[in-house]
DNA sequence: GTCTATATGCCGATAGAC
DNA sequence: GTCTATCGGCATATAGAC
């Protein structure tokens, strides 16, 4: 048994070229033949171990959408059962590092899976049917705990502004996880300063958008 | 002459019907077949009048993209216009509405407006390079403007910091633009109330975000 | 300006040899 | 499990009649 993520078979070499060319130009875009020839492996290949390329793309998100998923369920229920044992109520900003953290974690540790999450920051916004349903798929339990645990953190708030505010929230992050912006920063004249990290920016971003008072 | 945005003419024929399929599959998986069969115009009249497929894209965004980024410009220039005058600073709030409040403008009046809302909404995400591409092309003098305009409003944020809740905020405003949200919200088992403005929530969320000193 | 017919090419998927 | 060869389909684009 092997618990690597990736290894030297012939279907761990499609997931990762996949991956990486599914990052690029998005399902649609990406096709049988270029994941073949970089993963060096024969165009027969991915029907042979996936059945199709729907099924290459369901494979993907078993390899790495689960584990993440799961990661995060185990954060965002821990932080629910302690403020029920304490009689206190979670904090926003402390649910919302539970669910993205980890996403982060994941790109800067495992080699590869930052292809993995550019993928599936767009694939959010994939106009691609297959791709989105698949995507969906995967994510609809992680989605309604992220739901509850809000509500949690923000008992009073009228449940469809609570939702609404979880779709911005989850647009920012979407956005932010496809791509780097690098080349954005550049072309504004802003130099990168490495002290800042997208992390914290984005969950102060975030908090401040879904417990919003303003006026 | 005639002002409006659309007439009876072949060529207004083939950009509605292609505004509403880009709008639904994404640049890429609209096929030019399928736009000029719902058009009800011959398969060569795409190429006759547009020159290619994507020369059809840059004229959809010729037609609305142009006058919509006109109104958000002048909207944001009386901004900064009149607050230089007073020698106060912009709201921050009211800047992200000149720019937003447009949008929804034209999405409600203009029939057909909607499908280039929602297309571009996820243009701007969409992982094929040649729609990226045009619409970025398109949208980069009113991005500088809207940065400009920001600074202006937040005098003393560090400018990487601006810019990068400048992302956020358009992945959030991106991806509350493409499709409507009823069937999520029904699979959340939240009512929809028609009382609340997804506008008004969406830049209180901005607002929050952009001004942030959460700790 | 609109049509038919077609050129040319890439797509996903598979059959069958090894 | 890996290969070659190929099928059938759909894509964009165009040539040339009307």
């Amino acid at each position: 048994m092997n618990d690597r993520v990736s290894d030297d078979s012939t279907k761990d070499r499609i997931l990762d070229a996949a991956e990486s060319i599914f990052a690029e130009k998005g399902f649609k875009g990406s096709s049988v033949r270029a994941i073949t020839e970089k993963a060096g492996v024969n165009i027969a290949a991915v029907n042979y171990h996936f059945s199709s390329k729907t099924g290459l793309l369901e494979a993907i998100c078993d390899r790495r959408l689960i584990p993440l998923n799961k990661l995060r369920s185990e954060r965002i229920k821990g932080i629910l059962s302690e403020a029920e044992k304490s009689k206190t109520t979670p904090r926003t900003k402390e649910v919302l590092r539970a669910f993205i953290e980890p996403t982060m974690k994941l790109k800067e540790t495992e080699p590869g899976a930052k292809d993995f999450i550019a993928f599936i920051g767009r694939a959010f916004n994939d106009p691609d049917g297959t791709a989105r349903d698949v995507f969906l798929k995967f994510m609809k339990p992680m989605a309604e705990l992220l739901y509850r645990a809000l509500s949690a953190a923000l008992p009073d708030m009228p449940k469809e502004l609570l939702f609404w505010r979880l779709q911005f929230a989850m647009g920012a992050f979407g956005h932010t996880m496809q791509g780097d912006m690098t080349g954005a920063l550049k072309a504004f004249g802003i130099e990168a300063d490495t002290k800042v990290s997208p992390l914290e920016m984005l969950l102060d971003f975030m908090t401040a958008g879904m417990e919003s008072t303003y006026k």
